[in-house]
DNA sequence: ATGCCGCCTTGACCGGGGTCAATTCCACAG
DNA sequence: CTGTGGAATTGACCCCGGTCAAGGCGGCAT
């Protein structure tokens, strides 16, 4: 487990750590937690894929945030009301690890752990103000490189395991309307899509005024 | 200056706060910083009112935050690449502190400031989430309504001194489209506008699901 | 094999809301 | 009082993208 968050770490926090957390493997679909669920609990993702979304009332689903491995997520439960504000379902097998509130509390005491955290926390914040430009902001067709950009950053070839339905919903839309971008695009000679690894036509990045890199999440 | 992040300070930091930290007063349409400026210092608003905001290359500009009274911001510039990630603009005349990033470290030290600031902005990610869900799930009325229940609660009548025109970007519309909104209202008798005083249909907060209490921001 | 089911695609439709342009309505300066 | 410029309204237009419905296209269990 080398999350940044951790790096900053002394031996006995370490040692406190592993003992204080919980492995926890999800199959694909599989939830982790629900919006409202009371807990207090954190999580970082090891391998796999979570992602995070809200319901509406009318049952539309917006997703909020796609974890990666490596990164921690629902800080937020730890400090705000102990419950969770979204709800974590997998896209892929995941394992991940729960750390309990305790040991969190504990950690946190630590003075390079902290700075550590909270820049981690920052850094979301960041990253939702920027999502939130993208979604009002920019059309299916920016966010849907926006969205590569993000997994792979700008490189020519970017391998998604994820169905489109996934892809479809972290940018905002339909399966549908996704379908019909994707065709446009390779029409256009574009992208060209061959199961799962997606490659991108020479100087498309460039137009889209990104430089390489590993999209700032 | 009674900010909820200062209330757990002490004497000698209240000092030191005051010592560094500078008023500033801005006329409306006056911007505080722009996107991509350089600068750690972090604000609280005092009285007035800020708009937070992004810009796209088309010129396309999105509203990501409103600050009210009392609220801090610009914490991110602090912590992360000691940039602004947004541009500020007074949306009425306005009073903010200015408090250099030195005295913002110093004061982290302090253990009761330390939890009010992280709960602070895990706040702030909480009210991210729920706004990217609202501007993606829901529509303009709807966010409308949203937006009267964030600036005053589930209460008959509401006091807004915004130009219409700012309010229609805070609900991620534009100006045409708020005014054949609140025409529509009218008519059905929901609302009624007299100058900045907003009063709203008995019972109408009720069928929002929405319940008193301040709009959780 | 033959279902069945979930994913993806394709077509037809249409509606919310953005864009453009023309007025009207102030607030304020001179 | 009158001119001026920004805010707000109103009308006409139309396009992006969501919805609904109908197939393909596998994969997997029986």
């Amino acid at each position: 487990m080398k999350t940044p968050l951790f790096r900053g770490l002394g031996e006995e926090l370490l040692e406190r750590l592993s003992e204080g957390s919980r492995r926890i493997e999800l199959a694909r679909g599989e939830h982790l937690f629900f919006e409202g669920d009371a807990g207090s609990d954190l999580f970082v993702l090891e391998e796999g894929g979570i992602r995070l979304y809200k319901l509406a009332e009318d049952g539309q689903e917006t997703t909020v945030k796609l974890v990666n491995p490596l990164e921690a997520f629902a800080e937020v439960a730890f400090f705000d009301k102990g419950q969770y504000p979204v709800s974590a379902i997998a896209t892929k097998y995941s394992v991940a690890w729960s750390i309990s509130g305790s040991t969190f509390q504990e950690m946190l005491e630590d003075r390079a752990f902290r700075g550590e955290f909270i820049s981690t926390i920052i850094q979301r914040l960041r990253y939702l103000s920027q999502r939130i430009h993208y979604l009002t902001a920019y059309d299916v067709e920016q966010r849907f490189f926006r969205f590569l950009y993000e997994q792979c950053g700008a490189v020519e070839k970017c391998t998604v395991e994820m169905p489109k339905k996934e892809i479809a919903a972290a940018i905002g839309t339909v399966p549908e309307t996704l379908s019909r971008l994707i065709l446009r695009l390779r029409d256009r000679g574009d992208i060209s899509w061959k199961s799962s690894v997606i490659t991108v036509r020479q100087g498309l990045w460039e137009e889209f005024g990104m430089t390489p890199g590993n999209g700032d999440r």
